[in-house]
DNA sequence: GGGGTTTCAGAACGCACGGTCTGATTTTAG
DNA sequence: CTAAAATCAGACCGTGCGTTCTGAAACCCC
């Protein structure tokens, strides 16, 4: 019995050849069947069984992959936001300034919403619904290192004049609020259409730091 | 045992003087109780032994004074959503131009996320993790009539040109995305210094919304 | 002060879930 | 082909929860 810890750096493969394959394929399925579990039913009914269930598995064979619910979840997690935040900082490094640079921010993080509307639905109702054993959140224990870029981009622009000066704090929240709102919407509704919240997005939080609107 | 449905139009209060005394002080007391509970251990856990324990009743008094676990959370709910709404309206009715009514529509909900921040906070995680049998979330079925005043504001504000035309619904979710920062806020931290956002939000949104700063 | 009602506490029940155990079946390797 | 390992499925167990049951105080009106 393996689980978690997919592999180490130097990692034979000669020596599990189909066994590693079948095990990641495994996994795979059982992430995509949680994200499938969790939009239809919600969080706190995302049994064991009923992933298992969409996954053509019977629960106890899921403890083979994952050491436990929990795992399963956060990996799910894991994996969708850092889908994100790769998806994010590979638009914004194309640019140098600012206003350049949030409008890659906003329209990459609004597509990808857009495009993996599931997997980011699952992983923000798993982050707002998860507890750790002592009761903490877990939409409170992570939040440094997300905001990060967003708040060097939205830094510069204040340092170079490009945005009008206020709290940085204060500043990222609500742009992220006004970002995040996609999620919602597709919470929602799984088929939302998001093209006009895309189109005014950018403009609305351009208009908002003060910049000029194109 | 009697319990929710608190009166039929005709309903003489001689027969029940004093027992209509201790019930409605004790459903106070356990919806004070449950806000404090859901704040401290989050929704899931918050059980009717814990919530009874706050409120030095044991779970199965609970009972007697609601029908159900889910009819004393939905009565806490409707009661923080009901207060804040009856806030905002006050606010808004002594203005007539549309960028006044939003400057006081904002200013009035701010307010009152910071002044009863422990019971929205609690409400807003029932809503958000609640699930009915059916497994509908709470936050998909209330939707309409909430925003109904701030859509009213914005559209009126957009035909008289005070504010920039755009989807009346993408506007408002933006506005509302950006007010609800606050609550986000002070769920991550409960004695949050709501200045900062309470100073920069109304000039933020009436920027994004291309109505003058001042 | 006694009969009925209201109020409450503790015990017990039923249920759902996560996790584990026990075999059976399949796959792999020599 | 056969033995060992891997994989799987059903049954089982412990736990925590909401709810109900049982009975005992407390209170009220006469």
């Amino acid at each position: 019995m393996r689980s978690e810890t997919p592999a180490s750096p130097g990692d034979p493969p000669a020596e599990t050849p189909s066994r590693s394959f079948i095990e990641t394929a495994r996994r795979r399925q059982l992430i995509d069947a949680a994200v499938a579990t969790v939009n239809e039913v919600g969080y706190h009914r995302a049994s064991l069984a009923e992933i298992g269930k969409r996954a053509g598995i019977v629960k106890s064979a899921i403890g083979y992959y994952f050491s436990s619910k929990e795992a399963l979840l956060l990996e799910l997690v894991q994996e969708a936001f850092t889908a994100l935040g790769e998806s994010v900082l590979g638009a914004v490094s194309g640019h140098e300034q600012a206003t350049a640079r949030l409008r890659a921010y906003a329209e990459a993080y609004l597509a990808h919403v857009d495009a993996h509307r599931h997997a980011i639905a699952a992983a923000v109702e798993i982050v707002v619904s998860h507890r750790t054993a002592d009761g903490t959140p877990l939409y409170l224990v992570e939040n440094e290192e997300d905001t990060a870029l967003l708040r060097s981009i939205l830094t510069a622009g204040m340092e170079q004049g490009s945005f009008l000066r206020m709290p940085i704090k204060v500043a990222t929240g609500f742009v992220e609020s006004v970002l995040d709102h996609a999620i919602t919407v597709v919470q929602r509704d799984p088929r939302a259409d998001l093209g006009d919240l895309r189109a005014h997005a950018v403009p609305f939080v351009l208009r908002s730091l003060g910049a000029g609107d194109e």
